[in-house]
DNA sequence: CGGATAGTTCGATGAACGTCGTAGTTCGAT
DNA sequence: ATCGAACTACGACGTTCATCGAACTATCCG
C-alpha cells in the first residue's frame, strides 16, 4: 500500500499558462459567475460548503475545479476546508481590465 | 407568394439587453474569439467570408450568428454582402475593459 | 475508537454546442 | 433570364458539459 499523501497537492496552472480562453470558458457559466462575483465581494476567503449556488456538493466540486485549472482561483488548504479565493493579481496581469469589466456588468 | 424582403432584417440585442455571460459564452470559443480579433484589428469592417478561420460557411454564420445574438457585433447590409463590426462603444460602456483585457491577452 | 464534517471521485444522464453538407434565398452582373 | 457569389436555414451527428446520487477519503473532536 503506498504511503497516503495529505490530500492530493491540487495543481495550479502558473501564471503563464493561463489562458483566455479557457478564463473565459469558466467564468460563462452562471453558477461560477457567482461563485466569483461572491470571491470578489468578500472579505475573507470563502470555503467551499460558504459558497450560495443552487447546486449539489459534487457539481461545486465540478466547478471549483473548473475555475482552478482555469487559472481563476487558488485553494488554501487546512484541515479538511480548503479556503478559495481570486486570482486577482494574476489576472490583472494578464489580462488588465477583464475581470474589473466582468465584475462591473450591470447583469 | 408574399413580397419578398430585402433581406432578414436580423434582430439585434439593444444595448441593454446585453448580459455579461452571453458575451462570456460567445467569446470563449477559439473561432469566434479569432474573429473578434480580427475585427478588432482590422481598420475595416469585414464580411462573412472576410474572416479567415477554419470552418466552412454554414459554421462561420452559426458563429456570426451567436456573436451577433450575444451583442458582441452588428452587421451592415450592402447588397448581398454583410460587413461585420465590433459594438466596442456599447461594450465599453456596460464592461469597462472586458474587451481590452481580453484583447490584450498575450495567449 | 466512533462519529461528524469537508471535499473528492465515479458513473450516468440529459442538454447544449460545434461541425458539416445540402438546399434555399437574395442580389448583382452578364 | 440565367448564372454566380454571398449568405442563411435546416437537419444530422458526435462531443463536450452541467448535473446528480452514491460511495469514498481525510480530518477533527469527543
Amino acid at each position: 500500500m503506498p504511503a497516503s499523501v495529505p490530500l492530493p497537492p491540487l495543481a495550479y496552472p502558473d501564471r503563464d499558462e493561463i489562458t483566455v480562453e479557457a478564463v473565459l470558458r469558466a467564468l460563462a457559466d452562471p453558477v461560477r459567475l457567482a461563485m466569483v462575483r461572491q470571491l470578489a465581494n468578500s472579505e475573507t476567503e470563502i470555503s467551499c460548503s460558504g459558497f450560495e449556488v443552487p447546486v449539489t456538493k459534487s457539481t461545486l466540486t465540478h466547478h471549483l475545479a473548473t475555475l482552478r485549472q482555469a487559472g481563476v482561483i487558488v485553494g488554501r488548504q487546512e484541515g479538511t476546508t480548503r479556503y478559495n479565493s481570486l486570482r486577482r493579481n494574476d489576472l490583472d496581469v494578464l489580462f488588465p481590465g477583464l475581470l474589473d469589466g466582468v465584475l462591473a456588468a450591470p447583469r
